[in-house]
DNA sequence: TACCATACTGGTAGTTACTAACATGAAAGG
DNA sequence: CCTTTCATGTTAGTAACTACCAGTATGGTA
């Protein structure tokens, strides 16, 4: 509720413009009410928590998939899996404002930079999904390179989807985006799901 | 001469343990000098300004390469072009201060979300050096989604880097870490600078 | 009903990053 | 010697947060 009020307030007038107070006062709560349930005004906005989503989808999938293509489906499969998509012809109320709180993001400085953080924060939690065994650090490095270029890859279909107002399915943003910085032959080249052969592509040892 | 106080005195005492004041005390001026030289706080240790050499030699690459292996080749060169790397056996004290400052980015949420924010800065100047015709947005996407994959993996490079006390040379970190996403043949694979064909890959055509 | 534990909420005062407006002192140029 | 300019300093203010203490509602128990 509170951050309903919030984000309306930050889209209408700006976010540096808005006061936390403000926020507090549209809301009917004082403002230490606001900073006990978020505890930085940034997370007004943020409060991401489809990571996990994402660290399970990847524990679950075949070690033997090149780690681009293991991430790389878990991030299209949980955008998918998404609060349902839509109702026939226009989207849930969950993802409309999943919109317009990433708009903000994209828009504001100092939302952008802790959205990234937070993808930093996911691209940590995916290498520690992956499993690959992190006393080796060498493949540990192989890991964190294939997540954050995955994650990269996923910052750059969500903005995308915002400017597209919603109106492009997201699994499919993410799809086109790898193949564009991966190639074509990354998602399923022999459509198998964890049997296919690895290619001779990167982590497929 | 204010910067090096503050990244000593963030290094000894942390960087939220130590204010502004503390700061301006250290370098023998004024709170209000520090701040007409460094706008943020934030700013006294990321001052960035070697984007603009990214973006020179991806103008200057050409055309007819993947997307990724023009990004990718830049940000190799530029690396190895950094400040002229080492003297002997030990390192620039230029470099010494970049990886002081690093490891305090890599560590403090604050510095780490800036710093990752202004990669994707780099990023947009990126895909305009690319000079991919921004008229279409297909292909517009494409870059950024290429570009924002090779940050992703710059970013990890750097991390390593500074975990590994620059014993390590830079380029030779971002090219390990390219081929760890992209795959082996990522990187020049017939030898060729420009004229080398084409291969099916990412932003080819 | 009376009692109590827990959780949610509010108030007050303080710290710190940052801004705006104005004043001052020293160097550069005529 | 005078003026312009520029770096610096001072003061006062805003706003994000924190620490600490106090009130209140709710549910369970006797």
């Amino acid at each position: 509720m509170i951050q309903a009020h919030a984000v309306r307030l930050f889209t209408e007038r700006g976010y540096d413009a808005t006061t936390v107070a403000d926020v507090a006062e549209a809301a009917g709560v004082s403002p230490m009410t606001v900073y006990r349930h978020f505890p930085t005004k940034e997370d007004l906005v943020l409060a991401d928590r489809h990571g996990r989503l994402v660290a399970e989808r990847i524990a679950a999938s075949s070690a033997a998939q090149p780690l681009v293509r293991r991430i790389g489906g878990a991030l299209i499969d949980s955008a998918a899996a998404l609060s349902g998509g839509r109702h026939g012809d226009d989207l849930t109320a969950d993802r409309r404002f999943l919109l317009t709180r990433l708009r903000l993001m994209v828009s504001t400085p100092a939302l952008r930079a802790r959205h990234l953080d937070n993808h930093y924060a996911l691209q940590r939690a995916i290498v520690d999904a992956l499993g690959d065994d992190a006393a080796d650090p060498e493949r540990a490095f192989h890991a964190q390179a294939a997540a954050s270029a995955c994650l990269g890859v996923l910052h750059t279909a969500l903005v995308r989807w915002a400017e597209d107002d919603g109106r492009t399915e997201l699994s499919g943003l993410i799809a086109e985006a790898l193949t564009a910085a991966f190639g074509d032959d990354i998602l399923e080249p022999a459509g198998g799901t964890g049997a296919s052969q690895p290619v001779g592509r990167a982590g497929c040892r």
